[in-house]
DNA sequence: TGGTAAGTGGGTAAATGTGGGTGAATGTGG
DNA sequence: CCACATTCACCCACATTTACCCACTTACCA
């Protein structure tokens, strides 16, 4: 199980292209054959999935009962299979990028389990609104 | 378990490379395998866990739910695996550096399970002002 | 006072991130 | 079914950064 960890800045360049941090690229497993799925996550981020990780999600898509179509419709129709070039980099779908409001600068943040994508100003405002949430859940799950 | 105890004032390179006190070196596990996890702690300073610590933090990350994801995205996203080269000196991101307004010089303290880094000035402050809590969480918690 | 360990600085080869070119594959219109 | 324009996959290339050494100075102890 890799673990994705820490924030990088990376550039988008004009065909689309990003690259994986190397420090990613070391523990992929095997399984996931050099293949990753991208997607929209929560709050207007891009998520990428090791290929192994997304097929057990997917597992989990399948056998969701009816009134969860829209939210399985949406998650499969954006979801996009991509495969690393010998450089180390993925290609986005640009209608992806495009409503995650991410031109040339992306913000690449290790999430555990899954890589996600972020414009970099919105990431910014993101971390500042939620630093409080370090000290509340710090003391609600004791972690 | 190691047990970090102590303070101590180091400067960071120009590199961004800080140097772990050798009695905290002395102590460090086989498990730890001279890799350690920066991170944001509270209260504006940095924490570094030995990997080992580190992983089983991580564990409970994973199992905490949806609503309790800003808490792990900024966790995982400012986390820094780094390694000790062969003088005992670890990398700190510049960012976490920015972030915890710590330039070249650092105030190393031990913190039990994990390492905090403070800003010099700041720790000070932070003695002075806390020193109260040391009667009044004595009685309150009777250690 | 000599020897050892600790803390700090710096050089260099290797790795990393990024840009671009070209032939193959794809989709579209006639 | 074919011709065309466009896109994409797969290379090659290069500037920059990083990891890994080596080396120096200071402090401490026998």
């Amino acid at each position: 199980m890799p673990s994705f960890k820490g924030e990088y800045e990376y550039t988008i360049d004009t065909k689309g292209r990003m690259n994986i941090p190397a420090s990613f690229r070391d523990i992929l497993p095997p399984e996931a054959k050099k293949t990753f799925v991208v997607t929209r996550g929560l709050d207007r981020c891009l998520a990428i999935y090791t290929l192994d990780i997304w097929t057990k999600f997917e597992e989990k898509l399948r056998q969701l009962p009816t009134r969860a179509r829209h939210y399985v419709r949406i998650v499969a129709s954006q979801a996009w299979e991509t495969k690393m070039d010998e450089q180390g980099r993925i290609l986005i779908p640009k209608n992806l990028l495009q409503w995650a409001e991410i031109d040339s600068k992306v913000t690449v943040a290790g999430a555990l389990d899954r890589i996600e994508l972020w414009n970099p100003e919105r990431f910014e405002q993101y971390k500042q609104q939620n630093q409080g949430a370090l000290e509340e859940i710090s003391e609600e799950f004791q972690v």
